[in-house]
DNA sequence: TTACTATATTTGTATATACAAATGTTGTAG
DNA sequence: CTACAACATTTGTATATACAAATATAGTAA
């Protein structure tokens, strides 16, 4: 992906400028191509986030707080993202006994089901736009992203 | 950043998947950070975006079509971006003459005094998201960056 | 001229997200 | 026990974004 053609600029950009722009640009395209993988799924990424999470739970239910913490991207209406897994039946959703403030969330069996496929989809669109990166250049990215 | 710490999960995570949320990861923070930056002026990043495009157009009008183009973001509804500039007093917006099925957008005096102050934050912002890389890491990052 | 196609932008609508306020529950000081 | 602060989640509202359809203008072939 070269900036200077994907913004259509002639003159040259600062190197940190550039790298911010670049960096927003490739995670546009991440965005982009994962949302498309799982377009045939009906789930948008954030519901796939959270379904791997209860996923990750192995069993244990999650707290709403805990999906939060958990989220890649953080956001104050965790409640209508679970609403919307529970409407396709991928979630339930109990409030727990020992202190009614808080909620429990559950992957169901079909929940788990429709996960394992969109697994497939999610990881060959990653494979895809990590085509062009060896194992070595994906740590040093990696070391790099750190800094931030 | 630590992906991990971020996440709160204490179970690895493949290096491909990791590279993704990472990557994600920052790109949120940047956009957080820059977000804030501009807070104080009452722009949002894509506001401050089209003005930075207008004013690189050297005081040529940009068509709808140009700013679409350059965008860091492409989106559908840059009529209701311009609009909010518009009621801003940043840019003006004419019918084109040759062709009237385009608009010709300039950033108005207003708009360049406006962004010069935003440009100190915004750049300010940048260089404390960036500062702890060297320009030899920054150059590393966007060649890894190019592979996308 | 008329009909048709392409171009450029705008608008409608649905969904997503951010932020603040509201609701209901629990723990605790007096 | 009561009042009050802290906690966990939900809801309201405004704004942002994505996608498709609508509008208006221009170019072109018959």
């Amino acid at each position: 992906m070269n900036v200077e053609a994907v913004i259509k600029t002639k003159t040259a950009i600062p190197l940190p400028q550039r790298t911010i722009i670049h960096l927003t640009l490739v995670t546009n395209k991440i965005t982009e191509e994962l949302g498309n993988a799982l377009k045939p799924y009906g789930v948008s990424l954030q519901q796939f986030n959270v379904l791997r999470i209860l996923r990750g739970q192995q069993g244990k239910p999650a707290h709403m707080s805990t999906l939060n913490e958990r989220m890649v991207r953080k956001m104050s209406n965790t409640t209508r993202l679970v609403d919307k897994l529970l409407l396709k039946g991928y979630v339930d959703r109990v409030v727990c006994e020992s202190n009614r403030r808080k909620v429990e969330i559950n992957i169901t069996n079909k929940g788990m089901d429709a996960l394992r496929e969109m697994d497939k989809a999610v990881t060959a669109s990653e494979a895809d736009l990590l085509a062009e990166l060896t194992e070595d250049q994906m740590k040093a990215l990696n070391l790099l992203l750190d800094k931030f």
